[in-house]
DNA sequence: ATGAAAGCGCTAACAC
DNA sequence: GTGTTAGCGCTTTCAT
């Protein structure tokens, strides 16, 4: 590592070795400061001849520009902040990797923040993100404390909340009725002859949402009781075990199983297989997501596609139609979802 | 949305509705900006009584730091960037996960630049993350052109290469050696008896370290053909079975398949399944990574562990110690990894 | 087409 | 323990 403090020629100690500033570029290529920055970000407004200079001195330099100062100065800062319960979870991952490259065309930077599935944090969260001055937000979820929605608005920048909708979104909601999928999964089951019932789920908001539908829907169709447990907010294989152990130990077999997510589906699949259940015939399983890996488990796992790139396209056109001062057509995009009818249910 | 432009009593246009600052908390609770600023980031120097003044004066108005300010200010900007292939990767979104939990602690914040599995993507994209002017910055593999070596050096901070290790990293490297996990895969399946190979892989620079040490183990062995498919950088069950098809048609079962990753090794094994070829009789499989899914495939994948919290954990140490001026004491963290057997190889 | 001046919001050195 | 002063590196009027 090179060393980071030196002397100066007056003496006093600087912080960093003096490096390649915009001004050193600047008398290098012989013109004024103001004109690389010009040459930077609006090329066309400097004459070839002076563009050419500057870009050489740019590159003999090695000159990066100091974003953190572009920033301060233009009350731009090109940085959108993103808010995911985990990183760790593919679907929130491929929502985020096609915002990612959507806005990145246009010249924004996306930086994560992780709440870890604790609603308490996003409060939190959201102030260590303001505090770098993002030029728009990006949140999964429509639920916020009121602290929060506050400290939301008075940041005063576009907003997309994300795998919900909401009548009312702070700006923009992108995403799909959690209510509605519950009802469809219901009524699936439930026309295919399925009579009881049990639901395998993470603790989440949203796959609450899902469940209370689910079994909403059920009680409308006479049967009053469905299991439910709930394990751990972190979907895993091992969480889908313990479920179908848990929902067995309360209700008797053939039973419908709707779960939180595929990764849980294919734990509930793997524990039946375990205990020598068969799928669908005694334990009919319903996952959600719909994951690659969801066609290719043995049976096939029966399931509900939510499209998570369209998520994050539609989210960044959004936020990129806000940006850029465009009319936004719609501020509520419901990007529907499907059952995907395989083996398992 | 609250509209941006406003008029000041001036008469001048700005940019943003003048918002809370630094000073305009200093204003309310009696102070200079200054005793703020050392409120906020050294708290032990400020009064008890001024302390709670001025925690008052920004609980009242709602303050959020300029943490472009600060960091222009202060040359640390409190970020650190991380370079990875891809965020839609379980595999290195885990070890990004792990890793910024550990820098959080210190105040960090971790912003993501992804390559997209594309080796020219990493030195445009370090200096997009550069003019950032994070404080450090994790790579991922020991790769790097000419240019980018230099650039990441000329940016003089802390520098992690993770996921592979080298005699000679730019700073630190914290990985395991691709090499001995293909040399000592090849010994695995040689030492039970297989006889004929074939490499199912994607095309990632990391694989192809593991594919020829596995194929030149298998040379020092008397086997001097092993088929290898290189379909595509991203893995995917896709993947997996096109490489399978690819493989038999070039050579005969039984075939023992070193493959990339575990999503590669499940799409080679449904592929098996779906030619009514059994596993590991007519194809042994091993895969890479160890995921959550490895142990619940049919039959239960064998593979090759890795460590990935740790990976993120100590690329994390070795970053806070240099960034905190204490020495590394080993600047290459070899993790190493584990061949797990199961029922595929 | 180019430059001079002012300032974005903060921190750091130094004095008191 | 607190305030004063001087920037950090850039962008933005406004003038030429």
């Amino acid at each position: 590592m090179p060393t980071k403090k030196i002397e100066n020629s007056d003496g006093r100690l600087r912080h960093t070795a003096r490096s390649v500033t915009l001004e050193s570029v600047a008398r290098l290529a012989g013109v004024a400061p103001t004109t690389v920055s010009r040459a930077l970000n609006h090329p066309e407004k400097v004459a070839a001849k002076t563009l050419s200079r500057i870009q050489d001195a740019i590159a003999s330099t090695g000159y990066v520009p100091n974003l953190l100062a572009g920033g301060l100065a233009s009350s731009r800062s090109r940085l959108i902040a993103a808010i995911v319960p985990s990183i760790a979870n593919l679907v929130y991952a491929e929502t985020i990797q096609s915002f990612t490259r959507r806005v990145r065309e246009s010249g924004y930077q996306v930086f994560l923040g992780e709440t870890g599935y604790d609603p308490d944090a996003e409060e939190e969260l959201v102030v260590t993100v303001l505090s770098r001055r993002p030029d728009a937000i990006f949140l999964t979820g429509i639920h916020h404390s009121a602290t929060c929605r506050q400290r939301l608005l008075a940041a005063g920048i576009p907003i997309v909340e994300t795998w919900d909708i909401t009548p009312t979104p702070l700006d923009i909601a992108v995403g799909f009725s959690h209510s509605r999928v519950g009802h469809s999964v219901a009524a699936y089951l439930h026309d295919r002859g399925h009579r009881t019932f049990g639901v395998a789920s993470a603790d989440d908001p949203r796959a609450r949402l899902r469940n209370r539908a689910f079994t909403a829907e059920l009680a409308e169709r006479g049967i009053d009781k469905v299991e439910t447990s709930y394990l751990s907010p972190v979907s895993s294989l091992e969480l889908g075990r313990r479920a179908l152990a848990d929902l067995l130990a309360a209700t008797l077999t053939p039973i419908a199983v709707f779960c939180s997510s595929d990764t849980v589906a294919q734990g509930v699949l793997v524990e039946a297989q375990a205990r020598g259940l068969a799928s669908p015939e005694d334990v009919a399983i319903v996952g959600f997501g719909d994951q690659n890996f969801a066609a290719f488990t043995y049976p096939a796992l029966t399931t509900v596609k939510i499209d998570r790139v369209t998520i994050g396209e539609r989210s960044a056109e959004a936020l990129l139609a806000r940006l850029d001062d465009e009319p936004v057509e719609e501020n509520v995009v419901d990007v529907g979802f499907e059952i995907i009818a395989r083996q398992t249910a």
